[in-house]
RNA sequence: GUUCCGGUAGCUCAGGGGAUAGAGCAACAGCCUCCUAAGCUGUAGGCCGUGGGUUCAAAUCCCACCCGGAACGCCA
């Protein structure tokens, strides 16, 4: 909510308080109509039946009890009852010094009280190269972060390393086998093995590094292990990093086993009676805690299911202090989530502190035929490859216009051929266009952006009033998308506020003015530059100087 | 069969109780003697999957059905 937003809902909230003696809080929305005002509110229909008055009249003697305020040329009342306010020309203009005083908090807000929020995304098993299918939830766990940090939310990124189970011994067979293959013997790759050039690459590593040392030992599985996850894990921070993904945490599920958390599990469980046995297993009655069926926790070989170590995991993180934790898992997880959360309740009560955001898989195109991702098979299109042909922005900026929940087809030949045409640059475009203005304004008028100005009273036109009232918009948006974390109400922003600047910069020739006006247009190119970039910023996006 | 997503312009997607349903791309017509045309301006293009219901008001909420994706393991 920013400043003429308050005004506003004042002067309504007397308005009704004098007509009708009532309080209430008015919605407040941006018309796109402008005839519809600069800001409107359905106030007086969402009060047509508690009064039992038509709502064209309501609205009527609310606007007739509203006091006058310097900021506003007009309040109308339009069928069905509507309530359109225009504001004047010149209410905006504290905006831009507010702006470049504040540079890059402008936007920041209280609204995250500090809570400690965990997110938990990507959690890639290190058995491979990171992929495009997991690139939209590296992105978007990245996105959320870094709006939420904005909206004064205290976020930490983890990821969780499968290090410990079934799939890393895998790993290792596959390794191994690609290792003595290398050495003309015949060992087969493992059922279930993992298929991908990256693990022929890495064995071919391991023998420039040992030679033969790893033929014939009895510990060697356990060095492929090791040297596995380690390097395989080592490439996905790297490919990570060049993605704009970073993160604080990186969790080993082994260390689970080596502090003895998942039998501390089990045995909490157990004497809680939430465990039975059935068929040599282990059950645990996650149907008494809205799954619906129990679910086996330790399988009748003795080993545990995927979900045991996880319930240990996400108990420890609870045991963090973490007033919640988000987990960001794809769309294929979405039937794992209700016996998660039913353990959780188990051990601790708080399985409200868990939310789980569910994206849908992206469909990766090529020649029209649909691409399916798969480590094992070793077919997926790699994060890498894809960064080195269309570049991290164009990447980062697709998956931040769309939101979880939708199906995505990602067509490759598009994305690769007609870079051009990708909207990221759109967007760049217009902050590479201020930059390269205040470079000319320097050279021809020694004029820079200056704070504390006068007066912005050259400032005229639909134009710039356009610009600023989606520059005063900055902090709501960043708000909504921070609470409800659908960061591409951001990225639609941004589009917005670029659209705005791109008609602006094409109707007004700012440099054939004289120079105190010149001085005006450039404080409010500097303000919304400051926006672009941030905005820009906090989904992973560069602002280039110029294009 | 059950559960979770989705179905909106030719394509990719916003909107998710309120005014004439939006954007990008593609199409068409204009705009560079002038700050980067990766831009601007305009035109065309929609029974918002179907049928009921709730409401002063439904693309939006509810129910049923149709179509597409995903999941229903002692896999992870």
């Amino acid at each position: 909510m920013n400043a003429i937003e308050n005004t506003i809902k004042k002067i309504l909230q007397t308005g009704l308080k004098e007509a009708f003696d009532l309080e209430k809080d008015p919605h407040i929305e941006t018309p796109k109509d402008k005839t519809h005002g600069d800001y409107a509110t359905n106030l007086a229909m969402s009060l047509a039946k508690e009064l039992r008055m038509a709502p064209l009249n309501i609205a009527k003697a609310i606007v007739e009890h509203c006091p006058k305020h310097e900021d506003i040329k007009a309040i109308e009342v339009k069928p069905p009852g509507f309530i359109n306010i225009f504001i004047k020309d010149d209410s905006l203009f504290d905006l831009i010094e507010a702006i470049l005083s504040q540079g890059q908090t402008y936007g920041t807000s209280a609204i995250g009280q500090n809570q400690n929020i965990n997110i938990e995304f990507v959690s890639v098993n290190p058995t491979g190269d990171i992929h495009v299918g997991h690139a939209r939830g590296a992105a978007a766990g990245e996105n959320m972060t870094n709006i939420m940090k904005k909206a004064g939310y205290n976020v930490t990124k983890e990821y969780y390393v499968n290090d410990g189970g079934n799939q890393i011994t895998n790993l290792a067979l596959s390794l191994q086998a690609r290792y003595e293959q290398l050495f003309d013997r015949d060992t087969p790759m493992p059922k279930d093995g993992y298929h991908g050039a990256e693990i022929i690459r890495l064995a071919e590593t391991i023998k420039e590094n040992y030679n033969d040392q790893f033929l014939d030992r009895d510990d060697a599985l356990d060095r492929f292990e090791d040297i596995g996850v380690q390097e395989l894990l080592k490439t996905i921070k790297t490919d990570l990093d060049r993605f704009g993904v970073t993160f604080d945490i990186y969790f080993s599920e082994k260390t689970l086993y080596e502090k003895d958390k998942i039998t501390d599990t089990i045995k909490e469980l157990k004497d809680q009676g939430f465990t039975y046995e059935k068929d040599g297993a282990i059950w645990l009655k996650t149907s008494a805690y809205g799954d619906e069926k129990d679910r086996v926790i330790i399988k009748s070989d003795g080993t545990y299911t995927y979900v045991l170590p996880d319930i240990a995991y996400h108990n420890d993180k609870l045991s963090r202090g973490y007033d919640k934790l988000i987990d960001i898992l794809g769309g294929d997880h979405h039937g794992y989530v209700p016996r998660l959360k039913a353990a959780i309740e188990m051990l601790t009560g708080q399985k409200d502190k868990v939310e789980v955001d569910i994206l849908q898989m992206v469909k990766v195109l090529q020649d029209g035929k649909e691409i399916k991702m798969s480590k094992r098979s070793g077919k997926a299109i790699t994060l890498r490859d894809l960064i080195d042909a269309v570049g991290k922005d164009a990447i980062r900026y697709f998956f931040a216009r769309h939101s979880l929940n939708t199906h995505m087809d990602l067509d490759l030949d598009l994305a690769l051929k007609k870079t051009n045409e990708n909207p990221v640059y759109y967007a760049q475009y217009a902050h590479a266009r201020i930059m390269s203005l205040f470079k000319k304004a320097q050279e021809s008028d020694g004029l820079t952006p200056q704070k504390n100005l006068d007066n912005y009273n050259a400032l005229k036109g639909e134009e710039i009033k356009t610009l600023l009232k989606t520059l005063s918009e900055y902090p709501s948006v960043i708000k909504e998308a921070a609470q409800t974390r659908q960061f591409h109400k951001l990225t639609q922003y941004i589009h917005t506020l670029s659209a705005n600047l791109h008609s602006f910069y094409a109707h007004i020739p700012i440099l054939q003015n004289d120079k105190p006006t010149i001085q005006q247009y450039l404080n409010l190119l500097e303000a919304t530059r400051l926006v672009l970039k941030d905005g820009l910023n906090l989904i992973g996006v560069s602002a280039p100087n110029q294009m």
